[in-house]
DNA sequence: CCTATATTTAGAAAATCTTCTAAATAGGCA
DNA sequence: TGCCTATTTAGAAGATTTTCTAAATATAGG
């Protein structure tokens, strides 16, 4: 949604994990969960934070939750942080 | 130092907002301050997270510290996300 | 319909972060 | 030297974040 979720979103490292996770392709929250040493709720609870910040989108099928990464989102960040680099193009 | 760091640093709203005043240039502690009603402890302790990320360096004069942005950790976030968003060019 | 599996929600504990006030440091200049 | 200005450091309060356990929800399949 707003720039704020999206950075906080990407402040935890595990959330950064799940995401190059998602990178090669949609995955349920219980094979991502496989990944890290934590409880289910934890992964949860992330996927959440990612989800309000738009940087992933669910997909249910059967009783499970595949959650895919958002690239326009991550492309959105590259534009503010081109923006704050300067010097290239992009200006108004 | 570490993405972590980085990312962190990026995540507060106060300190995107100070990298984004030394975008035109470097600026003072307290010319950074005067943008914000926070007191200059504050603005120091920012400051100080900004600088551990290597988002700025600072080179004193008299006895003013001048802040500035370092473009170099911002390229390299940009290209953490190109990674991630993938499919453009620089993969391995 | 009942049970088993996948995931989320609720609530609480612990850790981390942001901010303040007050005090410390450091440098320049009369 | 002694003071003034600029900035940082220390310590504490309050807010937010991360994690867990336990319970709730949802859905597939017998």
């Amino acid at each position: 949604m707003s720039f704020a979720e999206t950075f906080k979103a990407l402040s935890d490292p595990v959330r950064r994990d799940i995401l190059t996770l998602l990178k090669k392709g949609s995955l349920s929250a219980g094979e991502i969960g496989s990944h890290f040493d934590m409880t289910g709720a934890t992964i949860s609870y992330h996927l959440s934070i990612l989800k309000k910040a738009d940087l992933v989108f669910e997909n249910k099928q059967k009783n499970f939750i595949y959650y895919e990464l958002n690239t326009s989102v991550v492309e959105e960040v590259m534009l503010w942080l081109a923006d704050l680099r300067g010097g290239t193009d992009n200006e108004p």
